[in-house]
DNA sequence: CTTGACCTTCCCATCATGGGAAGGCCCATC
DNA sequence: GATGGGCCTTCCCATGATGGGAAGGTCAAG
């Protein structure tokens, strides 16, 4: 199977399975003699895995684990367990930021008449210059 | 007031400062002799502004959009809201695309014993390959 | 006048992804 | 067996907002 055939079988980009190829995301894939990669069944489910996890917003890092689990035979589900219970966590703070942000706007949004005339309490907080809460640092690599 | 005293006075970084003037987001500072820039309260409000507009999500894009409005005396305030609200309306998008993720892990964390044995059922899911409800394509530049 | 704290510009890195160019390969059709 | 279109390869560049750091100029206090 070539890339075009993986992509497709997979729904991962070209692109992105050669940038997996590069990061040694995936297993080696091997070479024809006109140098064009061949994938297996094996690849092939790694893709996908990726392509999951990746949708459910794993980062790379994580990824990296998850893999590596995965091929463990002998791992016990406790690690695997706990990088999603981390990444559940993460999830969560991100969603509650988000939350406070569109609830704020949304009050705003509310007081504002929308109509021809300037006045406008959305601007005016804006304005205030108010301190946010605290400014959160994220685990880098969670765009998306 | 030099670079270091704005970014005092603002909270935002002389680095960030820099880049906002780079990209032409606020009025350009003017020099000093010596080439230093030059805030006045004007920018220094402009700053406060754009860190604000940062803290609730806004993307640079629109931050610019609701500068211009903020500079503009006879701005119909029906503009801002509508920038406002088309930004809830992503951020609950984004909300309700991550709640999935993390309902979903939950659940899957949940059935996993989380023990020495290496049976999970988030590698099950992994595995399987599942296609996320819909590949949602978001608008550029909201990372953070 | 020295020293240290500041300023300047310039370059590089992030992270996952896509765009596109230049060149090689494969297969089907003439 | 040549030609053409659709693959493949590598390489470079861009994204968006931010930070790091180097090399060199400036300012103010001692």
């Amino acid at each position: 199977m070539n890339i075009g055939q993986a992509s497709k079988a997979t729904g991962v980009t070209a692109k992105m399975i050669r940038y997996y190829d590069e990061i040694d995301l995936v297993r080696p894939a091997s070479r024809t003699d006109s140098n064009y990669r061949e994938y297996d069944d094996r690849q092939i489910n790694e893709l996908r895995f990726i392509k999951r996890a990746r949708s459910l917003g794993f980062s790379m890092e994580e990824i990296t684990q998850l893999l590596s689990l995965w091929r463990d035979r002998g791992r016990p589900s406790r690690e695997v367990k706990a990088i999603a219970d981390r990444h559940v966590a993460d999830l969560d703070a991100r969603i509650g930021e988000m939350q406070a942000m569109a609830d704020t706007l949304r009050h705003l949004s509310h007081c504002c008449a929308g109509d021809d005339r300037p006045d406008c309490p959305i601007l005016a907080d804006l304005t205030e210059g108010k301190e946010p809460s605290d400014p959160v640092k994220r685990r880098p690599s969670f765009n998306r």
